[in-house]
DNA sequence: TCGTGGCTTTACCAATTGGTCAAAAAGTGA
DNA sequence: TCACTTTTTGACCAATTGGTAAAGCCACGA
C-alpha cells in the first residue's frame, strides 16, 4: 500500500493553515495578487514568511486554493436553484441568497472580481469544469420557464449576468457606494426584488 | 508676468505622452496598478524606461492622468440624462450610452474597476468632486420623476448603481462572458433595455 | 531522560522594480 | 555651419520581494 499515511493534519497544522488563509484573503482581496505580498500576507496571520511557506509551496499555491475553495461557495446559491419549484420565486430567491452573499463575504466577491479583472489567468480551468456546465444546466431550466410561459420571455444568459452583476456590485464597488450614500444600503433589497420582478411578470 | 512660458509642448512632446498613456492604459488595465510595471509600459509605448520618466514624473503620476482623463469620460452619459426629456426614454438612453461605453472602451472601464475594488485609495478626490455631486443630483431628478407619476415608484440611487452594475459587467467580466457565452453579445442591449423598461413603467 | 520528528526562526540570496544621472544624440533657429 | 536646447540612452542603484538553507526549538513516546 504505497502512499500510505492517511494520517490527517495535525490541529497545529490546520490551524495555521486556516490562519494563513484568513490573512491571504484580506490581503488579495484588498490588493490584487502581483499588490500582494507574502510578508503582508504574513504579518496578517501572525507568522513568520518562512513559516508561511513551510505550509504552503508559495505565493501562488495560496492563491489557487483561495480560489478554489472559493469556487464551491460561489456556486451554492445557483446550484439550489430548483427547476421544480415555482419559477419567478425561484429567481427571486436566487437573488436575494446572491445579494445576502456579497454582504456576507464580500472579500471573496471581491478576490474573484480581481481574479476575472485580469482575466482569470489563474481561475479559467475551474470556470470551465465546474461554472460553465453550472451556468449552461440553469440556463436552460430558465429558457424552459420562458418558452413555456411561466415567466415573461426573456434571455436566461443575460439575465443571469445581470443578477451577478447587480448583486456583486455591492461587495465590489463598495468604496463607491459608501462614498456616494454611506453604508446604509439595507434599500437594495428591495430594489433588486423589484427590479428582477418586474422583468419576470408577464 | 510670472510663470510667463505658455510655450505649448511640441509636436514630439504630445505623441510620446500620448503613447506613454495609451500603453499605460493598456497595462494599467490588464494588470492593476501594482500589476503593471514601467518596463511593461516602456516596451507597450516602444519607448525606453528613462525615457518614459523623461515625460511623466513617476509611475503614480501616469497613473493619475489616466484616472483624471478617465472621469470625464466617463460621466458624460449621466450629464447628458436631461431633467426636462421624456423620463423613460432620458434613462433608457442613459442605459444604452453606458452600454455603448463600456464596449467602446473596456480598458477605461477595467482600469476603473481595478482602482475601486481596491478602495478608490488615488481617485476618492475625483470622485468627490466629480462623481458624487453629479450623481446627487441626477437622484433628485429621477425621484422627482418618480414622485410625480412619470415613471414607477423607484429609488433612484440604486436604480444607478444597477445601471452601472449591469452595463460595466460586460467590461469588467468580460473574460468570464467570454468564456460562458463567446463574444457574442448583441443580446445584451435588447436584454438591458427590456430589464429598466419594465420596472420603469407603471 | 533522551531522541526523533514536526514546527519555527534567523540569516541570507537572486531577481525584479521604480527611479537617477551624466553623457550622447538629435533637433532647431540664426 | 554653429551654438544651444530638447530628447534619448546606457549604466547604475537602493529597496522590495519571493524564496531558500540550516540551525534551533519543542512536544512526546520509549
Amino acid at each position: 500500500m504505497p502512499d500510505a499515511k492517511p494520517k490527517k493534519s495535525s490541529r497545529i497544522q490546520q490551524r495555521n493553515r486556516y490562519r494563513i488563509l484568513d490573512a491571504a484573503l484580506d490581503v488579495f482581496s484588498a490588493h490584487g495578487y502581483r499588490g500582494a505580498t507574502l510578508d503582508q500576507i504574513a504579518e496578517a496571520a501572525g507568522l513568520s514568511k518562512p513559516n508561511i511557506l513551510y505550509y504552503f509551496s508559495g505565493k501562488e499555491e495560496i492563491h489557487v486554493t483561495l480560489l478554489s475553495q472559493l469556487m464551491e461557495t460561489w456556486l451554492d446559491p445557483l446550484v439550489d436553484m430548483d427547476a421544480s419549484g415555482d419559477p419567478v420565486t425561484e429567481i427571486l430567491a436566487y437573488v436575494q441568497r446572491k445579494l445576502d452573499m456579497a454582504r456576507e463575504l464580500p472579500r471573496e466577491s471581491r478576490l474573484f472580481a480581481n481574479e476575472i479583472l485580469q482575466g482569470a489567468p489563474r481561475m479559467r480551468p475551474h470556470l470551465t469544469a465546474d461554472l460553465k456546465p453550472l451556468f449552461d444546466e440553469k440556463c436552460v431550466v430558465i429558457q424552459e420557464w420562458s418558452d413555456t410561459g411561466k415567466i415573461a420571455p426573456i434571455d436566461a444568459q443575460h439575465l443571469i449576468f445581470s443578477i451577478w452583476a447587480t448583486t456583486q456590485h455591492y461587495a465590489d464597488f463598495a468604496a463607491q457606494i459608501d462614498l456616494l450614500i454611506g453604508p446604509n444600503v439595507e434599500a437594495a433589497d428591495a430594489h433588486l426584488q423589484a427590479l428582477f420582478s418586474s422583468i419576470l411578470r408577464k
